[in-house]
DNA sequence: CTAGACCTTCGAGTTGGCTTCAAGGTCTAG
DNA sequence: CTAGACCTTGAAGCCAACTCGAAGGTCTAG
């Protein structure tokens, strides 16, 4: 198979084949005519990829998985993969605390600058967000426009 | 002030000043040899930055936001402020959407793998994530640490 | 023989917010 | 006069995962 016909089947770009290829995500055959030569197989890892992408794994990441896939048994692929899923998953729900910490200072912000007076000893530190940041004013709402 | 008292007071390097000087965001006076000099007001507009940037806002952003906060009224300040505040809490939300969209998505990956049988006929696809990624397996239990 | 569809490589550009580097100007204490 | 602390500028590097462009090789139909 040539890089336009895998293009093709698995939706991804030529251009990103060749850049899979550069960083040694996929090895692919070379034609006599220096052609890239595809087989079969590359379709089932490219579905691999595109799965772990799917969980926000990076590609060196990916690449090194890939490696302990490709022929060995199914037990040691687990071994490899399982992990690598916890961690990340780790690494989520912190990355989604910050995001709900955002948020509340987000809500905490919008009603202090809603509720900014015309004028007065307090409207600078108001309108412009200065002042006892500290009292963070915690909504533990979620998707559910706080104040306004 | 010189710009390494600034750096001091306001907990912001120098190179960052400087940085900041050359897209926009604070603009400084000049000594006669060259050297940039602050008033005082700068560490005033340096807070409103560093919180604007607590609430992930981007610099060309708050540039513009900088722009009305110096010298205008106080509802002026209010009035350009809150529709940013509102739209970037519109832009969290709906990341905060497609992060816990992943982590569904890591946590169903992080059971089937470990389900994956030590070999049969489904193990390639339990253990290589493939095959029926359509059944998400919805669990919308938080940080709780799934299955395991 | 040539148009044109396909393939190759290499290098640079994209995004944001800096950081680092290199080369050089300014000021002050001793 | 000189060491050294401070300041200046412009350019380049960093992160990821591509994306694009230029210049050129390969193959086939007409």
């Amino acid at each position: 198979m040539r890089i336009s016909e895998v293009a093709v089947r698995s939706g991804i770009p030529a251009t990103t084949l060749r850049y899979y290829d550069t960083i040694g995500l996929i090895d692919a055959q070379r034609e006599p005519n220096g052609y890239r030569a595809y087989d079969d197989g590359v379709l089932e890892r490219l579905s691999f990829i595109e799965a772990a992408k799917q969980l926000d794994l990076a590609l060196p990441e990916i690449a090194e998985l890939l490696g302990v896939v490709e022929g060995d048994s199914c037990t040691q692929v687990r071994d490899a993969l399982h992990p690598k899923l916890t961690e990340r998953l780790r690494e989520v729900d912190a990355h989604l605390a910050n995001v709900r910490l955002l948020r509340n200072r987000l809500v905490a912000a919008t009603r202090r600058v809603a509720a900014c007076p015309d004028s007065g000893a307090s409207c600078r530190s108001e309108c412009m967000l200065l002042g006892e940041r500290r009292r963070v004013c915690h909504t533990d709402d979620e998707p559910n426009d706080g104040g306004e």
